[in-house]
DNA sequence: TTTGCTTTGATACGCTGTATCAATATAAAG
DNA sequence: CTTTATATTGATACAGCGTATCAAAGCAAA
């Protein structure tokens, strides 16, 4: 796990990259910190981690990351916005399973919500346009022994 | 439509007296004005429509509206708040269609997102507690005529 | 180097909501 | 109709979170 921290770094480096934005030490010090998170993380929680670099640097960064969909905004259900890194390779749309206990955030599956909303447009004759959903609970492991 | 004004600002004061809380001139006001919107509002929009109350009464009002499931927050895409009036009889969990267009805002109909989340926790072998669901689009008018 | 653009970080600001607190309104009791 | 205890109000200050501003510094290309 440890030794990917340099690779989940790169490719976030190489998403900010991609929409023409610099590689630069600041910026690579935020994104090294975001590889090391295990779990899914506040903009403040993640500044406090990296003494020396601005507070908008690291609100920046974040803004650059979740357009490039290498980062994800997820909201808890207190409304408080955390970040979490999309697994790989998956950065289209998609929802997670938010474990309240212990903070591990997994991508939903088993799950027909693009299904339900044709369901939904047909029965009130809505276009839709977007939505919404994030599933709230405690993960296996939390579950079973609280030991998060 | 604006003769059950009265009766919905009745039921909101009721909602409030259901948990202890007083019948009085400021919330009498506040609860008018809710009856009055149709569409989901913010609480600085209600607060600017309502000179001589206090943004703080506002806010009280709407926390404790919402505490009683009269009144829903529903969240937009940007991120931001808003309040809603919770369909009569309908104060339980439920879900949103959102039209961005005009503001109209129905509770959601023939999704079954129980069903789907029963079948996530059984593949994540996820323990659920929570969920929120919020679906954005155009409602059958605007998306028609674009006349919101 | 020089030049032009991007990035940085300190700071101020804006928005939304809450805590504080003296003044006031309300309900219940006398 | 007072008195009394409690709830409510509204002005204000404050807190949290994010963004705009802007001079200074960094970087890349010439």
């Amino acid at each position: 796990m440890r030794s990917r921290s340099y690779s989940i770094a790169e490719q976030l480096i190489e998403a900010l990259e991609e929409q023409g934005y610099r590689d630069t030490g600041p910026r690579r010090r935020v994104v090294e910190a975001i590889a090391r998170k295990n779990r899914h993380f506040t903009a403040e929680e993640l500044w406090e981690e990296l003494p020396g670099i601005g507070r908008a640097t690291v609100y920046r960064a974040l803004k650059l990351l979740v357009q490039s969909g290498a980062l994800c905004r997820v909201t808890l259900e207190d409304g408080s916005r955390h970040y979490q890194l999309s697994e790989p390779g998956q950065r289209g749309h998609h929802h997670h399973l938010l474990c309240v206990h212990c903070g591990e955030a997994e991508e939903l599956r088993g799950c027909d919500v693009e299904g339900q909303l044709r369901s939904v447009a047909a029965v009130h004759r809505f276009q839709i346009t977007g939505h919404w959903f994030e599933v709230y609970g405690q993960c296996r492991k939390c579950a079973a022994g609280r030991s998060g």
